[in-house]
DNA sequence: CTTGACCCTGTAGCAGGTCCAGGGTCTGCA
DNA sequence: TGCAGACCCTGGACCTGCTACAGGGTCAAG
């Protein structure tokens, strides 16, 4: 099939399929005569594969070492466990810093009184203030 | 002061300084002889109130947004208040995806009986599955 | 034989920075 | 006075995970 067909099936952009093989994630199908892309079955359920792997937000080069650790002749799935272990922790982390994070702006919120002139809102005032660095990891960068 | 104590004040690499000048954020100061960016208090002020909303994980538009409600003359704080609201909204709606991001992993997780070859393993087998989309915002893209 | 849908490559752009390269300047010490 | 090393400048490339062109080629239907 051709890579409009794969993309549909896939429900993924045609321009996400061959950026996906750009990065190595999709191995390149044979080429048509006219130079089309000639994907097979295999292609479909690897690009499902990996657009699940997206789908629960993991990174590219998780995914990658996840394809290699199922791929390797022989290998049993500790490998896949200890990642996927590692991205649950990932997500519990973001979550926990998350809710420390709503917690903070709610605080913040209540410092406003209403109808007041924006210079002197209790929220511009503890938006001004520098806070105890909350320890550990950062939201940002945590993607 | 110079760049690089008023960065070090507010806790934050030079770079993102010019970047935040570049982007409109902060006020160009007037420049030494030798070209060098001189800054006031004020300047240090606004910094930190910029860092301060980034480490609540606000975006650039929102902080400049939020910068033009209060610097409006005569502004009161209900735009202040909707922009937070809103904030808090997307934070909280961040929240409840990864949740349901986290319950799939674990439901996933629990697949696996441990020991077995890769390729016929539980999770190997659960992540090639596809699933019902979760309705609504992904957690792609929500940053 | 032309129209429109599809395909190709390569490049540029998004956020929010980070990290050079290749220069200029300033400060303290001998 | 000379020089080392810390600081500053600009402009550009790079990161993730795509997305969106531009500028072309191919193919099937009418």
């Amino acid at each position: 099939m051709r890579i409009g067909e794969l993309a549909r099936r896939a429900d993924c952009p045609v321009e996400t399929v061959r950026y996906y093989e750009k990065q190595g994630l999709l191995a390149a199908p044979r080429r048509s005569g006219a130079n089309y892309r000639d994907y097979g079955n295999a292609h479909l359920e690897r690009l499902a594969f990996i657009r699940r792997c997206r789908s629960l937000d993991m990174s590219l080069p998780e995914i990658r070492a996840l394809l290699g650790a199922i791929e390797r002749p022989g290998a049993d799935c500790a490998p896949v466990d200890a990642l996927l272990d590692e991205h649950i922790d990932h997500v519990a982390q973001r979550i926990t810093d998350l809710n420390a994070l709503k917690e903070e702006l709610v605080a913040i919120r209540a410092h406003c009184a209403g109808g007041q002139p924006a210079k002197t809102c209790g929220i511009v005032e503890a938006l001004s203030r520098r806070r105890a660095p909350r320890r550990g990891s950062h939201v940002r960068g945590a993607k």
